[in-house]
DNA sequence: CGCTTTTTTGAAGATGGTCAATGGGTGTGG
DNA sequence: CCACACCCATTGACCATCTTCAAAAAAGCG
């Protein structure tokens, strides 16, 4: 746990060794999640932060239909819900995709943590700033780009972060989703979705099937969405 | 500005009144802008932040077509580019939209302050974690909603906000955007905007023309919106 | 007053959604 | 081991919504 927060912080912060040595004393329980298992729902008040040690988890809003907008994809190091560290309640959900495996890390811990180191509080404000942008993009995505270049920038952007992360090999991401939920994260219906996949597929930039993708040609795949990581704030990365 | 400032942090942190000392210690320029100019533009490495005194801002992407994606609107009170704080490089730019004063803070005095009081810090943080909400609201509004609820659910939250922090009359806001900007915000051709808008005017529960927002049945756009300001985080909130 | 910008309206067309049916894979229980 | 159920993926046909294009009217502005 305290590994994986420190490399996480360091893909983008600074952290002297006060920092690392605060880190290691943080206190934590490890859990583990089935594929669809909420972890956080809606408008529940949690105690702990959660650390995403393995796996993938998603966050989403539940619309008044039943229906899901999935609004973030998380891997290893993210935080998926630091924002409830200073908002009451949760006004969106978080749920494992595959099999996941997290660290729940008390509120209260954390932020005295940040009272006596403020650096390491920056360098995770910065962590939710640099989400903020990922929902920024999401916005543009899902507004402004057919439907190919939409899902061709989701796969662009999960595939750079997770290199970044190093949970990526060479060209291939496990990607536990099903095409139900990747249209509910781009606004498109299934069949629509599959048909997308196919076109991609195609052109021979991408292929995502049985949960893995797989890049064939990220030139391609990156001009046909538009992909610019600028957002991301990621200081160095590994060539693609 | 300190005062503005102090006012806005109190709608959702408790601060003391070294918070509040520490506040009114922080150096500031105002400047004024008008209609469409760029406070900061994409790529620009902000030394300042920005409060808005009056007027409204917003923030917006500048697509490769030269489209622009609108992200967010900001009011008095709002720091629309606290993420500069701690991103060195803006991902999107901020334009003014009517005209505009705001006041800008030298970053090093905000992060100093931050530094000896937490308190500050952690008010700030939560601002920005509100403004990622505000966000991902986005996300589903622009994604999940027809055309009609769209846009209800747009002016719902600009005049809740306009309330909370007490710049909206009665039943009136001044918000000043084009038919184009409105579009370009909730991914709508302006045909579409200019139509949708007809029809809400029809219903009555919300005229917009010239630039002013008038609400004629608040419990209607609600509920034409499917709005539930929880997402906003507001602790207390003038009764609508 | 003449210019630009914004709003309004109409009609045609495309993208993507809805609906429906099929097939494949997997797990369960008889 | 097979039958069944269930979930997920796939495909086709039709249709609705919204976009695009075009043009005119209205409203600012020097």
């Amino acid at each position: 746990m305290h590994r994986v927060l420190t490399r996480k912080l360091r893909e983008h912060s600074k952290l002297v060794d006060e920092d690392i040595e605060r880190i290691t004393k943080l206190s934590y329980v490890v859990r583990q999640y089935e594929a669809n298992d909420d972890l956080i729902r809606q408008g529940d008040r949690p105690k702990n932060a959660v650390l995403v040690l393995s796996g993938m988890v998603g966050r989403y809003h539940l619309l008044g239909s039943g229906r899901r907008q999935y609004l973030s994809f998380h891997m290893i190091g993210d935080m998926p819900d630091a924002q409830g560290l200073f908002l009451d309640q949760m006004d969106h959900a978080v749920c494992a995709l595959g099999r996941a495996i997290v660290a729940l890390v008390p509120h209260a811990d954390i932020v005295e943590a940040f009272k006596v180191r403020p650096q390491l509080g920056f360098a995770v404000w910065r962590e939710t700033l640099i989400d903020a942008a990922i929902f920024r993009e999401a916005i543009t995505n899902n507004s402004a780009r057919g439907v190919r270049a939409r899902m061709a920038h989701l796969f662009c952007e999960l595939f750079y972060r997770a290199r970044a992360s190093r949970v990526a090999d060479h060209d291939q991401l496990a990607l536990p989703l099903t095409l139900m939920q990747l249209g509910e994260a781009l606004a498109m219906a299934i069949a629509t979705v599959n048909r997308t996949l196919l076109q991609l597929r195609t052109t021979g930039s991408v292929d995502f099937r049985d949960g893995t993708l797989t890049i064939k040609n990220w030139d391609k795949l990156a001009k046909l969405g538009e992909f610019d990581p600028g957002y991301l704030h990621v200081k160095k990365v590994p060539t693609l």
